[in-house]
DNA sequence: GTACTATATCGAAGCGCTTCAATGGAGGCG
DNA sequence: CGCCTCCATTGAAGCGCTTCGATATAGTAC
């Protein structure tokens, strides 16, 4: 870096200057992707669409039934669930049956839209 | 699931009764799944935030100071944008200098707030 | 030509996520 | 009591993502 062929770039760019601040920082890419990952996955979406699609709390067997892993994937994901605060379960019986917590997770969306809307610009 | 023990059930609760229909079906969770995965990730986030905060292409050097990983890091990484049709670049020199494509950024934004907002219900 | 730079690609290592069979534990039924 | 069902947990296997050193490619400078 210590000579910079400067002739050779084009007029409107700009090359080994970092002084662009970035719109996310470090910390809010990092916190960023956290909220993302718990949603990129296919079966969590389809517990989340289910539950959300329920009026009432569902048992695990119904759970199961609408996604195509076997019952300890189905547990393992809706402990992730639980673990994010989305959703909760209660014990009756022989089953568990577990519900969307909406507001939570309305915040995750509205958290997702905002830091999506800073990098996004102003397109809709 | 021969003879099921309704007594032990709670009123308005139900089990293994499989007639919910999710508000997003197995095709819309792979979709969502894949355009949420392209940006759930910490360096790609940051490489999107430093090329939506310039208004001019931005070379590799510059991108690679953004990021704490090394150089064949970056140069993976900014292949995926280009495969998910975010970014775009090209060479003057022995620069390669990167753009934001703000448009399709816009139609993934909004692809995902589509998504999201089946599941989200109402609120906000 | 040689030497140096910037970037892309290759190849392999590391590691975390996903999955499931097996097991455990709690509760219902007889 | 035994036997069953539903669900959670364990442990291990598989696999894909991430990372980086090494190398390749292309261009500049001399």
């Amino acid at each position: 870096m210590k000579t910079l062929p400067l002739l050779e770039r084009r007029p409107g760019e700009r090359c080994c200057q970092p002084d662009l601040v970035p719109v996310l920082d470090a910390a809010e890419a990092e916190a960023l992707t956290n909220d993302l990952d718990v949603l990129a996955h296919p079966v969590r979406l389809q517990l989340l669409a289910v539950l959300v699609a329920s009026e009432v709390p569902v048992c695990v067997c119904d759970l199961e039934a609408s996604v195509p892993v076997k019952q300890p994937t189905v547990s393992h994901h809706l402990k992730l669930l639980r673990a994010a605060g989305l959703v909760e379960s209660e014990k009756a019986g022989l089953w568990a049956y577990y519900h969307v917590r909406r507001d939570e997770l309305a915040r995750l969306r509205r958290r997702i839209a905002a830091g999506l809307g800073r990098l996004g610009g102003n397109h809709g």
